[in-house]
DNA sequence: TAAATCCTGTCA
DNA sequence: TGACAGGATTTA
């Protein structure tokens, strides 16, 4: 499930693959998956524009295109990318090719066909799905005294709260988990009960796991995300504390690893180490 | 606040 | 064969 980092590594990957390149049109096989414009629209609206630069906010990929067009793709559970030759016969679950100007395509290959995308011009923005994005945790504007007045309004268990993306972007359930744990609180304690301490704490771990697991290009699972383009190369999941873990020993205590479902995700955490 | 929804591969 | 996972949105 790409998340921050992983989605991070595919823009950093792609974007030296992209960068001036035109696309000439767009394949899509399953018409749900482009949510604006309508499908039909979509080729047309999007022949001829060229790729200025490739960015991430939040989940979202985001290729910035002339004319102030902007192309946005959100992976959701099972969404991968590839650049191929448009020789190379498509692979079982492509469901958006677009067309290059040199004979390549940029596949959006997704099996459970939960992801999206955006191709919005410049009087499309109020249908952003960007609009409804919290601060970027791994932006310099998002400070610990930012982080301290938000959690302050908020009654909820933190944990739903990690993965609520208009509270803060990027988080999925793996690096919600992973931060929790090395902020050492417990997934259903109160925002609003966090003291002084604990919100530097988590601050500090959610950007220091972000960080590391891009240095890593994210985790990759299995018929998931796979570490990028072409090279899988992502080795973060050898470094994951809780997330998958339950019934193994916690790195800092040797207790075993819980997992328990909270707000219908599954949550992993260590009992000792992560008081209530 | 919780559950249903969209989906398919995986696993029991 | 049926339960289940899971991001984000929608509905109860």
């Amino acid at each position: 499930m790409p998340e921050l980092p992983e989605v991070e590594t595919y823009a950093r990957q792609l974007k030296p693959q992209l960068l001036g390149h035109s696309f000439v049109d767009a394949h899509v096989t399953w018409p749900r998956m482009v949510v604006f414009p309508d499908v039909e629209s979509l080729p047309i609206r999007l022949r001829g524009l060229k790729v200025r630069d490739v960015t991430r906010r939040g989940k979202y990929l985001k290729l910035e295109l002339s004319s102030e067009a902007q192309l946005l793709i959100h992976l959701k559970m099972s969404g991968r990318l590839r650049i191929e030759p448009i020789t190379v016969s498509p692979e079982a679950h492509d469901r958006i090719r677009f067309g290059l100007d040199d004979g390549r395509e940029l596949r959006f290959n997704d099996t459970r066909k939960f992801g999206r995308v955006y191709l919005l011009g410049p009087n499309d923005q109020d249908r952003s799905p960007l609009n409804q994005l919290g601060p970027e945790p791994l932006d310099e504007t998002f400070t610990v005294e930012e982080f301290a007045r938000r959690l302050s309004r908020r009654a909820g268990a933190m944990k739903p709260l990690l993965l609520d993306q208009s509270f803060i972007a990027g988080l999925g359930n793996i690096y919600a988990d992973e931060s929790l744990f090395q902020a050492r609180i417990h997934p259903l304690r109160r925002a609003d009960t966090l003291t002084e301490q604990e919100i530097e704490s988590l601050h500090s771990a959610i950007r220091c796991v972000l960080q590391r697991s891009i240095d890593c290009l994210g985790v990759s699972f299995d018929f998931v995300y796979t570490g990028g383009l072409h090279d899988p190369g992502a080795t973060y999941q050898c470094q994951l504390q809780v997330y998958q873990r339950q019934g193994l020993a916690c790195s800092w205590c040797g207790q075993p690893i819980e997992r328990m479902v909270i707000g219908g995700r599954g949550t992993h955490f260590c009992p000792v180490c992560q008081r209530r």
